[in-house]
DNA sequence: TTCAGGTATTCAATATACAGAATATTATTC
DNA sequence: GAATAATATTCTGTATATTGAATACCTGAA
């Protein structure tokens, strides 16, 4: 589940209708400010940021001056370039600790990576748009663990998004139309991945056996906090072949029986 | 170094001042509600949330509304009440991937923990305000550590603190009425302090012995981005007996070694 | 049911955040 | 080092974000 970049929309057009509809206008114009030096490789300058989201510079001064203020960005007096400040660890932080998921499944996710050797994923459905990875256990010991959390993909794709499609709730038109701007290694058919969306919803789990990464399989189940709508879903990642050899099934049941027993205790499920 | 909470001023009133001085006061309501946010223990109301940081409640909800279009905030329609929203963890995830520091502490953290069996932390200095976890290893496995990324504490509390009153520039008078708002287990009068400060600069690394919190050692080493100024340090919590047991000589060399070595990979020393 | 006591939300007047031009500052070129 | 071309920053009038009151909407009590 390596991130990919879907298609990139011109960040100017959609800041500037929702600077538009909006009465606090200055907080999406932060929020595009803060993204876009999080994106960003290197430290900007006042004109690049106001040139790429297409502000005024002087408007973007006062932005870029209230978030260092509120220590989101940080400013080098020297070079006069911004970047983002830790103070958005904080508030990452703050989320992971206050939420009930996260802790129930930490666990969950750590004995399933160890003992199938695979890629432990807890993801939070954010809607149709996309998700969220919340938690994550890798077998062995790797870096890329907390880095990991935090990562957006489009909701409709791999395993996950099948999940989605077959438990959200969601109409056909809108699963259509979302479905033909995902990209994947190998693109299944509509016809193939509707198919597969309603295998899903008959096994409870879904299987992405190289679709969205060539030679690498990805399982999904969907974890309920509410009855009405699925928030969260537990992921495997392994490669195809060494999946196949440890036990494929073995795997789907503890991981279908993990994401049952957590919808469970978050009350999801009676 | 378990999280302390220090004086905390009404909210109301420094809210209040950021307001006025800037040019863009619906960032720093944005701020003050995400924080106050990612503090609370349950989702919180509209009204609930003004009363809190003296806003007015329409103003309010004009920034939840934004807030929630920009993802750092979900909106719970049934309840009509508001929490941090995932979209705070991507911010928080870009920043550690763009970060050098944590790419070269990391694998010295993560070595150091393993070989003297304590808690290994990489803070980055923020001003003489605060500091706050970039990186952290434990000996063992443990989930902390995604969580203890992010936490503040105090610039001038603990070993860290001394080595910020020793290397970081700040005037007598500043670091007098800094220190004066500390709170420890067993706080070192102003004098002791100042010849404990003088004994870091001496010798390169700070140490707390019990004062921050009674029975924990706390060492810390300064790393230097640019000659001009310290920006992070390397720290090493443990339980004092059994540091004194465990060689405390080594660590000491090890953590001071470790320390001029990223500050010469990141440039701050020739 | 009707009524309080609380919530969230809309609305219209106005104080002010913002756009755009003017100025200062820094970087680059010759 | 002077001239040029960028950049960042200040300044000012006006469109508008913010306010405080008015309204709509809940939730429980009698």
């Amino acid at each position: 589940m390596t991130e990919r970049k879907q298609r990139s929309p011109r960040p100017d057009k959609e800041l500037a209708k929702a600077v538009e509809a909006s009465k606090a206008p200055a907080i999406s114009r932060a929020a595009a400010v803060l993204r876009l030096l999080g994106k960003s490789h290197a430290p900007l300058g006042l004109q690049a940021i106001a040139r790429e989201l297409g502000l005024v510079p002087s408007t973007c001064l006062y932005v870029l001056r209230a978030l260092v203020a509120e220590e989101f960005v940080a400013f080098d007096a020297d070079t006069k370039r911004y970047s983002l400040e830790a103070g958005v660890l904080t508030l990452a932080r703050d989320w992971l600790t206050r939420n009930r998921f996260n802790d129930l499944a930490q666990p969950m996710l750590d004995r399933m990576s160890r003992s199938f050797e695979v890629t432990m994923l807890g993801v939070h459905i954010v809607g149709l748009d996309h998700i969220v990875v919340v938690a994550s256990s890798q077998s062995g010991n790797n870096f890329q663990l907390s880095t990991q959390i935090g990562s957006r993909f489009p909701a409709l794709i791999s395993a996950t998004g099948r999940c989605i499609a077959a438990f959200g709730g969601h109409s056909d038109e809108e699963l259509e139309s979302r479905f033909r701007t995902l990209r994947w290694d190998e693109p299944p058919s509509f016809d193939e991945w509707r198919a597969q969306v309603e295998q899903t919803r008959r096994q409870g789990f879904a299987i992405d056996a190289g679709n969205y990464i060539a030679g690498v399989t990805v399982l999904a189940a969907p974890v309920w906090k509410t009855r009405a709508r699925m928030s969260h879903a537990l992921v495997a990642i392994g490669i195809g072949g060494a999946l196949q050899r440890n036990g494929l099934p073995a795997l789907q049941k503890e991981l279908a029986g993990a994401a049952r027993g957590l919808s469970e205790q978050l009350g999801g499920v009676a």
